[in-house]
DNA sequence: TCTGTTCGCTAACACACGTTAGCCATTTAT
DNA sequence: ATAAATGGCTAACGTGTGTTAGCGAACAGA
């Protein structure tokens, strides 16, 4: 008999989770089927279910889990006293870390969300808003401070938050560039693209 | 007996394509069901297959015909006698415009993809990683021209592609500001993280 | 007006899906 | 050693899916 294998640190529930990630970001969270997902941690569909309420429970906690870490992050961020450009910065450069080594869950919540339903639905859809509200009010400082050009906030976080999503193409990508390049270049261009220009 | 409504300009078949992009835009294609598309087609489900062979043959369609727009303007780019800076300009234009203008067809045929099925799906891929590594390859140019910073072309692609696919968000925003608006915005932001510092 | 084609309908198919019930083996706690 | 809890299994359910067959109405061209 077959039984899901567990290392310490991790519950029979939050292999499962992972698993789920990563086959919803391959095939998507609807054509991945619980069977698929049964194969992949290497047991029965029907024993996934002394584990997990549903499939969109599965749904729930990695795009629950995601939104919470950004949250903590940005209101960790909004208390610091740096300039506005820097805090972008340094939001930017979480966001790379994130969608570097936490791809899967990360891509999931990003792409699948919609299959959500209410009210976590609702809840998700709030709090994506808030969040970019409150991004965007950074770089509406950054603009008053002048060490931002001025542009549309919405626009900008807008940019920032999809070109950071593209890191999936690096990913799936033949020969990847290291993550500190990657990094560095795409600080580069979106940094590079709202700063201010300092005369040199 | 209902009959599907059709202009001068476009056949049945196109009628329900059309319809097929909007709908697989809003619930993704696996979600989306043909009973769905008939419904808002106006018609039976059944009815649907007096036109078209398959589900797939609606995602073919979607993303082949959006794929070689594309594909057509980049020779019509590479072939101009203009800086590469101006080149890779022209280009983020054609997609944003092509995002504004042809929301739907363009949205599914980048987030959807994943479900056509072979040869379509190799065939798809290809189309797709030749058309990048053409478009690096301008950047790459511009490097050498020193009219662009020197950063990995590959990376910059991605950025610029995945920003542009951003307007997602712009088209479901409760207040939009305008597309003109939103086009000179990014044109600032994407450009401008790309051009080499000219003295000022 | 007659004739062939186009296009819609209803009914039904086979299949894949998420999920539940009920049973037995294994682990854990006393 | 024994009782309770845990975590697998097989079988089956109801539902929704893409698609086909076959029929009749509406259209197009002569």
């Amino acid at each position: 008999m077959a039984r899901i294998i567990i290392d310490k640190n991790s519950s029979r529930k939050e292999v499962i989770i992972a698993k789920a990630a990563s086959l919803f970001r391959e095939k998507g969270y609807k054509a991945a089927s619980m069977r698929d997902l049964a194969e992949s941690v290497g047991v029965e569909a029907a024993s996934l279910y002394n584990h997990i309420k549903s499939k969109t429970e599965l749904l729930h906690e990695i795009c629950f889990g995601v939104a919470n870490r950004f949250m903590h992050k940005i209101e960790e961020i909004e208390g610091g006293k740096i300039l506005a450009i820097e805090k972008v910065e340094a939001l930017i450069r979480f966001h790379i870390d994130e969608m570097i080594h936490h791809y899967e869950e990360v891509y999931v919540s990003d792409r699948e969300w919609k299959h959500l339903s209410d009210p976590y639905l609702l809840n998700f859809q709030n709090q994506r808003r808030m969040y970019r509200k409150r991004f965007a009010a950074i770089i509406e400082n950054g603009i008053q401070q002048k060490n931002i050009k001025p542009i549309d906030a919405t626009t900008a976080v807008l940019i920032i938050l999809h070109a950071i999503g593209g890191i999936e193409s690096w990913h799936r990508s033949r020969q990847k560039i290291s993550a500190e390049a990657l990094t560095a270049n795409m600080i580069t261009i979106l940094v590079g693209g709202i700063a201010a220009n300092v005369k040199v």
